[in-house]
DNA sequence: ATTACTGCAAAGCATTTGCAAATGC
DNA sequence: GCATTTGCAAATGCTTTGCAGTAAT
């Protein structure tokens, strides 16, 4: 897909943040009795070595056909364990499949999704995220996570 | 994609949404030369004696069931010409099954999800939607519409 | 009379699950 | 050596679709 101006491109973040978020989710495993597996690193590692989104089925059929087989039933219970850890979010909306990417190191975020190219363009705001944190008090909610996102086109630079 | 040019009514009881919509949606299907249906009708007119959100399988079962039957295909087809028209917004999220609510004479509005109960609180806040303006502006993009779901729990009043 | 629409049931398809075999501890 | 996991493959369950009959124009 979008290949140009990665703007992470430039800095080895993914391997660096699977170096720090490893651990973490040995300890998490760990901290509920269940295994180091190969199969989970294989998942953890494809995981951190994609950048920004994926869907969950493509990640299945990429591991389920490669060198390092993992099958696709625990490719989505490992991406639920990841889930349940907080390492990964899911973003899944107009679309029956569903989305994730880690965060691991990115912090949260949302997204502006391009209809015309399937591009994916993050943002932040803490104007939104203190509005919405006003608005959960008014309502009395507490919020676990939000999901923002917005659906359009990037315009085409000046032709 | 707005609706309601001028006409703020001010009773947004469902049944006279009803009676001001449907006639609108059938301008819609005659200017894409396709049929005033009985079974179109009788989905429109349950659309609109929803409140707020709900399944399109729920509204399926009841009507593949009901004294005025309407088969699971017709109403999904239905749900879909009522999407296009703008009857309807789909709000589907971290669940599998689709969900819809009508937004005629309701305008935009989002969405907290009690994950406790099931209930969905709706809000609007316009600093929110200047926020997501301006930060369309910044990307050169340009919104179609957005979504926001808050998922978290109301807090227990009292008791 | 046309021709779109409906109903049904079968097909799709991402995701989940049951169970025997494999593997971590 | 046991319990957890894995890998299949079969099962789910919502949604879509093909087709022949039905209804709208």
């Amino acid at each position: 897909m979008s290949s140009g101006e990665g703007k992470f491109s430039q800095v080895p973040e993914d391997d660096q943040s699977f170096q720090e978020a490893w651990p973490l989710f040995v300890d998490f495993l760990k901290g509920k009795d269940s295994r180091i597996t190969q199969a989970r690193q294989i998942v953890f590692e494809r995981v951190f070595a994609r950048h920004d989104h994926f869907r969950a089925d493509d990640l299945a059929a990429e591991l389920a056909s490669g060198e390092n087989h993992v099958s696709r039933g625990t490719v989505y219970r490992t991406l639920d364990l990841m889930t349940e850890a907080g390492f990964v979010q899911k973003i899944r909306d107009d679309d029956v499949h569903a989305h994730y990417e880690h965060i691991y190191g990115h912090g949260r975020h949302d997204h502006l999704i391009c209809e015309k190219t399937g591009e994916f363009i993050e943002f932040s705001s803490p104007v939104i995220s203190d509005e919405l944190d006003r608005i959960c008090r008014e309502h009395g909610f507490t919020e676990r996570f939000h999901r923002i996102v917005v659906f359009g086109a990037r315009e085409d630079k000046k032709k």
